[in-house]
DNA sequence: CTCATGTGCAACTCTGGTGTTGCACATGAG
DNA sequence: CTCATGTGCAACACCAGAGTTGCACATGAG
């Protein structure tokens, strides 16, 4: 399966700040670091870690362009993170009807 | 929106231990938090702060039956997120058409 | 070539989350 | 009533993650 991929999609969404910078970059459809660094309250050292996350995730992807770096999104693994998540809601729907089922049958 | 939800639940996924624990009461259909540490290599405190921070993110939902406290998973808030991040990567999907549309365009 | 701009790397701080332990309180079993 | 079991609360230890700063390196502009 590809647990991997949901756990880095994960941890990677949750802060708050990379939402904000896959947002920026999915806006732009393209940006560099530097560019970011503008648009957010943190220096450019701390997105540069935040993309690195991001790209480990499989979130983004970055060409370096010269002598700039340019990420972009990619949606491969959150769609496959919200194919799990739907899977998973669906798997506790099915057990509740189960228990449910089995409650009124007294 | 149901931004607040969709953060709730992203950070309380983030943990791989909070993933356990729901894999666990939904396979039980309900259990209390001595009973899920006696599956997990923690501390039953730990596993409470842990239900407490499911429990506000709105994935599982508790009830005091006598002198203990049981444990259930609920579906809605999840599912929530699995639609939001669905599309969140229609989203992406479609800027990112439309960019290799103009680039085709030369 | 020279200089400004954009990155990369490393060390450091610091807050928050995870986990623990110890003890007090409540409640069902006998 | 008495005792064992299940929770709740609080203080503490610990470490990873987020952010910063400083400096060196690379490359396009002039």
């Amino acid at each position: 399966m590809s647990t991997d991929v949901v756990d880095g999609v994960l941890a990677a969404l949750a802060d708050p700040t990379r939402r904000q910078l896959l947002d920026l970059i999915a806006a732009h459809g393209q940006a560099t670091a530097t560019t970011l660094a503008g648009g957010l309250p943190v220096s450019r050292q701390a997105i540069v870690k935040h993309l690195t996350v991001l790209g480990s995730a499989g979130l983004v992807d970055s060409v370096k362009v010269g002598r700039e770096v340019r990420y972009a999104v990619r949606p491969e693994a959150l769609d496959t993170t919200a194919r799990w998540m739907t899977s998973l809601a669906a798997d506790w729907d099915r057990r509740l009807a189960k228990i449910k089922r089995i409650a009124e049958q007294d």
